[in-house]
DNA sequence: ATAATTATTTGACAAATGTCAACTCAGGCT
DNA sequence: AGCCTGAGTTGACATTTGTCAAATAATTAT
């Protein structure tokens, strides 16, 4: 889908920054702005915002997907969003400048990011779509389905949230009522 | 906002088609491949699909807004959704065939679809947020607001729906419980 | 205008999940 | 080994919303 040409995929690699970062590391603090999309080669990360004082877990990226603050890396807005590791990770990262620059400057990267854009947008209505139809326990066994693994290296806590319960009731599922 | 220079512009504009359809028309039945991506001018349309037997209201476009079977649209895959309006309306299309080719052959114009996907992206996630932590009462009392007039042109059933509650419930929110 | 149809409201009750508090358990420290 | 601490579990109860059935109100067709 979308390969690009030999030149811009060169150039598009080169624009990649790589970091290796402690477990509990944060790679983005809410209320400021992100300048960075992210993609996890190893290790978990977990982003989540305030609200009401709680923490909400929006999202778990682990190893092998890409993950960002949408709005504030398209805006340029500070984020709500923090952006914490879970285990020491290995993480690439693209400048929203760069990333911008090269979309301008080439037709075949800006298509691509509208691609990357689209299939988000496509994602995000179907986790909507299961928030607001599918019962706990549903959207629980699809989780474990899609990322198994994920319980022994996720604190129940986060996993609850993200799944928009609270954490009696993801122990209530675990236990089989 | 990226606007287009004058030569994208007039060409941009041209390949928009303009229906005058009738009240519940459909402009998209589900299972078949939705080519237009549509601006509704005058009247309303009800974006819904099936899910156990019962329509679920996915949106409500009144005049003045874009809708589409974003699935669909940019897979090219039949789609689950279905399109009416639900009065007298006078909308505008744009073939997907027309618009993927204008956006390979013109970069701004990719550019403008790119945008136009990322601001959907961050209403999508402002709506999740929405249905996932307002209560069905804050959702109505907020659609009341950013739509004035829509209780007289929109049956509350599609309304209920649409804010993901039952219509029993969204009347009982209405009388003040 | 009247009858038929459709939209909306209301009531009684059930299901799912949240809240708060107490309890248990495992792993890391001393 | 014994103690702490944080993670996870369990119980009792409250809240929100759904379900089903019936009653009204509004709209449309004849």
């Amino acid at each position: 889908m979308s390969p690009l040409s030999p030149g811009a995929m060169a150039a598009f690699k080169a624009a990649w920054q790589v970091w290796q970062v402690p477990a509990h590391h944060f790679l983005l603090r809410e209320k400021s702005v992100s300048d960075y999309l992210y993609f996890i080669e190893e290790g978990v990360a977990r982003i989540f915002y305030h609200k009401h004082d709680k923490q909400i877990t929006e999202w778990i990226a682990l190893d092998g997907n890409f993950f960002l603050s949408i709005t504030s890396y398209f805006e340029r807005t500070p984020s709500k969003l923090n952006i914490q590791t879970l285990e020491p990770s290995l993480v690439y990262g693209i400048h929203n400048h760069d990333f911008m620059r090269m979309a301008a400057e080439n037709h075949e990267v800006e298509t691509l990011l509208r691609r990357m854009v689209t299939r988000s947008l496509i994602m995000s209505q179907e986790r909507m779509d299961s928030i607001q139809f599918e019962s706990a326990q549903q959207r629980y066994e699809k989780l474990l389905e899609n990322s198994p693994g994920i319980l022994q290296r996720v604190p129940l806590t986060y996993i609850a949230s993200f799944l928009g319960v609270t954490l009696e009731t993801l122990s209530r599922i675990r236990s089989g009522k």
